[in-house]
DNA sequence: TACCGTTATGGAAACGTTTCCATAACGGTG
DNA sequence: CACCGTTATGGAAACGTTTCCATAACGGTA
């Protein structure tokens, strides 16, 4: 009696071996989650929101950072394969030139993109970089900048940082901004302060700084604080993601507020339905990823910022600065 | 020839089956891990150092976040032992009352907590909190605070938090400080300003605050400047964990300084120590999982804070204020 | 008692590895 | 040619499940 052997089970809390039933079955209930690195909340966010989708369906998740280094990736991808996986949920350094992608793609895995843009007819849940980029050009003009830079980390490593700045490049040119100069870092802003002296010399012109993630944009204004440069009266500062912390800070951060658990859970309940044939969820429209959170450390250009600060702001051209006038 | 084979395996790039080999060596080069939360970056960080270790061996980490639900830590605790996982890293909510501990326990999989202090004989790695707590009393003592209050998250569901509360009062006591006043919240911070006004109405006598949390201590200063209550000069603050955050905003946020990554890598390594058998790496000791981080969130408490603030600061009795001291 | 339908029980096969052992092929030496 | 040591090759078993099929037991009816 099946009964008998069931009660013994209870009795000394038997677990039957997933491993046995995975070989069985072909099929693991384990899915895989590749991510540059989850010290960032943006990524921490989705991959939790994905996590819990996948813990209600009884899939466990198998993760792996990368820390934006492209071999790990592809051996991370590689292994997860091997395991047998399910289902694969990745944000991978760049879209176009991925081989662990690749692997993905030729064995017909379900999988879902995070946070990269994904070529037609594949499936990933992404932020519209280069659409809110161009907004906080469209931001930036609104408060009569003409002379914004572009900070970006990781250039190299991240497609995404690129998109940002080809938005924010073709949104300035439609606002009749000049061309963003770019200053480029690489370390998580240890020496930022430097970086921002000089950069600020070669371009005296700046009123703005689009810093391409939030972090980045308050390591800027505390940098800024340094060198004594007033946040925001002598230099305005919009940043990137929405991290809730650049709400509670002083000046608050104006920023390009996104969703990163709507896209994981999003994007975890797409593999699931691929996983079992089921409809997959419709995906957000681009413009329904992002909003342009206005904050503090954006304020109206100051005429010239060498006349002692006495002229007041010159009012925008084409709109009143209601949503960005400070107290 | 297996040469052949071989070739025809690189052609292809066939894998092989890590199910397969897991069952014929019951052994699956994979470790579970259980927190609560990776959306706080103190287990963020621990997790992904934890991962990293588990990467650099070989190893892939299952992972599932609780969210502080002893259900699903339970759950989560059989999946993993289901899954024939070799070690489990985990941050439990009670160490003392904890049916997915006792599980892992009664198999003697290879296992360390991870932020729960550990009964004796078994691994730990984790914050002092009791003595972190108690310093945190040190602190505002040093500053002439009499009456410091501890705002706590979570309360119920987290023995850290009960820890921290035990050191700060016997901390407090110690340093000839009344007992400090309670206030428990449960919600992430959304309408903490009302439960701080009705909090110091109830305790006019206080002039400083710890709370349990960096978060915590952020929304409280965003509170109190909702409330025209200025930090430092009318309420100090002081937080613990030490996240980054914490040293950009301003006032800097006075706290208790961990580090959550090296916990999570010594964590890492002592279970990878003890499934192969090898000298587990020495854990650190108690007054080395932190130290006090100094920041203007905390200042000397005034004499009288209804004298119109024109009286200077008390001088500290036992100690020069000189680490704490502002401009 | 013989027969039949239902339910209980037992055993084989398969999933993909690795380890082990047996047999086969090979190359050289006496 | 016989013998022997080495290396190549093939096949079985086991890891823990589930699915499927065969046999056995059971209870009732003719």
């Amino acid at each position: 009696m099946r009964k008998r052997v069931l009660a013994a089970v209870d009795e000394l809390d038997f677990q039957f071996s997933e491993v046995g039933r995975s070989l069985q079955r072909s099929a693991t209930r384990t899915i895989g989650c590749v991510v540059p690195s989850i010290e960032n909340p943006v990524y921490a966010d989705a991959v939790q929101g994905a996590q819990e989708v996948f813990l209600a369906a009884g899939y466990q998740m198998l993760l792996t950072c990368t820390n934006y280094n492209s071999d790990i990736e592809t051996d991370a991808i590689r292994t997860l394969i091997a395991k047998q996986v399910d289902g694969i949920l990745l944000t991978v350094a760049d879209v176009k030139n991925s081989d662990g992608l690749n692997l993905i793609r030729s064995r017909e895995l379900p999988h879902s993109l995070l946070f990269n843009e994904a070529p037609e007819g594949e499936v990933s849940w992404s932020v519209g970089d280069h659409e809110a980029a161009a907004l906080v050009a469209e931001a930036f003009a609104k408060n009569n900048h003409v002379h914004a830079g572009f900070l970006a980390l990781n250039f190299l490593n991240s497609d995404r940082a690129r998109q940002r700045y080809e938005g924010f490049v073709e949104g300035c040119a439609r606002h009749n901004m000049s061309a963003p100069a770019l200053l480029e870092v690489d370390d998580d802003g240890s020496d930022l302060t430097d970086n921002l002296k000089f950069f600020l010399q070669a371009h005296p012109e700046l009123t703005g700084i689009f810093a391409s993630n939030d972090f980045l944009a308050l390591a800027t204004i505390r940098s800024a604080r340094n060198l004594s440069i007033n946040v925001p009266k002598d230099l305005s500062i919009v940043g990137f993601d929405g991290i809730k912390v650049g709400q509670i800070v002083q000046p608050s951060l104006a920023t390009i507020q996104t969703s990163p658990r709507v896209l994981g859970t999003g994007a975890g309940q797409t593999i699931l339905a691929l996983i079992d044939g089921s409809e997959i969820p419709e995906k957000l429209n681009k413009y329904q990823t992002f909003s342009f959170r206005d904050g503090e450390s954006l304020m109206p250009r100051r005429v010239e910022s060498k006349d002692g600060g006495k002229v007041a702001a010159f009012p925008p051209l084409n709109d009143p600065p209601s949503k960005t006038a400070r107290t």
